[in-house]
DNA sequence: ATAGGTATTTATCACCTGATAAAAATATTC
DNA sequence: GAATATTTTTATCAGGTGATAAATACCTAT
């Protein structure tokens, strides 16, 4: 055996917590959080007693591996860059989404997102309202800005929903790569291209038709409650 | 108490299977497959074991849910009328899609879909390939044969991505709605118009770009496997 | 009314779960 | 090299899981 696979026996603690959320993010991502500690433990090549050296609860644990998927991978330029207007609105759009498939495009991401989603959990909900408040609603009003409307009225609802069916084109092709599995390679560049060309294609109309119409049905409101990425109620672990 | 409220404590073999069908599609579209038959017989008012009078194991429960669920849903005229050449297709698309999400836009199958998805399960690929080979592709086909494209040459990556891309808007709305569950009905007819119409307006340029170039990527074989909607490998559950 | 049939419950199995406390193994310090 | 400190393991807990067998409660036909 080659000296150098000599794996020492003892780790130091962060040595250990590092590689412990590593795999954790691996397993749960795969499994589900319903996948049990023994079986994280063996593919670590620990006791399962060890884990709660580092982690107080399961949920404690989960809760990290979803600061370190979500959280720290949301960049704050996105939205800063979205909203600079010395470059037309589809340039902004292409490269917003160049970088933000790149960012959540993964089977990490993607498949925790899902099982977070389907258990109503707290940080999903969340996630998704950050999408909403702090990318999709500037948007709106950078499309209102080019195309000469006025920015002050209130979103209506025909304009929110167009602008969720870009995010949902382009999202969906990480979902058919990510969970459906499909067995080629999804060219991720055309469905963004194509899915913004769509939203710029269709404003025009949508906002014209929706300001016009006193009777236009508003986008719902912005959230009040102050939104962080980080808690999970651990009571729904 | 309403005298007509008494229920008989024993029912027939036909009708206690049917209720317990019933809330088990509830329950585990809700909890996902773990969940657990004490808490899915206490819902239905019954204990535990009696459950395993109806169903051999949580599997075979399971496998008939999924039955209820998918196969069952499925309708042989999306197909056929999406290929009668009577009517220009962006009318025949339109239509199917009204049939399609009215069908599978509701929580139960749109978490169900998900969490067998999640977990790999056979049902949840076998879908995806018929949707592919059975609605998508022929889809294609009538895009070429409309707009005076050869149809027998194979199908290119890039028009197979186009029509997923068509897809994917659709149904991410009923994601929106079903998994992320936003505080506002979501307008399905709004959203298949603009899916619709962009699939239209950027087939033409891509099936010329695609058949023109020799180099450019064919589409995926269709299966050849079998494909039944049916079976669930029962140790995967 | 009673007897037979069967839907339903009670009791229980072996196994798995997250978590805790004490013992052991390893590294570090003097 | 002995003493100390800390990582890791062993042993174990209480509670939950799917599933089975035997006992019971209910309905119906006679």
């Amino acid at each position: 055996m080659n000296p150098s696979d000599k794996k020492p026996k003892r780790l130091s603690p962060e040595e250990r917590k590092r590689r412990l959320l590593e795999k954790a993010i691996d397993y749960f991502s795969e499994e589900g959080f319903e996948g049990g500690t023994r079986e994280l433990a063996r593919q670590l090549g620990i006791t399962q007693p060890l884990i709660y050296r580092y982690f107080s609860t399961k949920a404690d644990l989960i809760n990290e591996v979803y600061h370190a998927v979500y959280v720290s991978q949301w960049q704050e330029s996105w939205a800063q860059n979205l909203q600079k207007r010395d470059r037309p609105v589809r340039d902004r759009l292409i490269e917003f989404y160049d970088g933000y498939t790149n960012a959540i495009f993964n089977r990490h991401w993607m498949r925790i997102f899902f099982f977070a989603g389907l258990k109503g959990l707290d940080i999903n909900t969340r996630y998704i309202r950050r999408v909403s408040d702090h990318l999709l609603r500037p948007i709106c009003r950078e499309m209102r800005a080019e195309l000469g409307f006025d920015v002050e009225k209130p979103l209506r609802q025909a304009e929110f929903d167009l602008v969720w069916m870009m995010h949902g084109l382009v999202f969906y092709q990480g979902i058919r790569e990510h969970i459906y599995k499909v067995p080629y390679k999804v060219n991720h560049e055309f469905s963004i291209q194509i899915a913004v060309d769509m939203y710029i294609t269709k404003s025009r109309e949508v906002i014209e038709a929706a300001l016009k119409d006193p009777a236009a049905d508003l986008a719902p409101a912005a959230s009040f409650i102050p939104e962080q990425l980080v808690q999970v109620a651990p009571d729904r672990i």
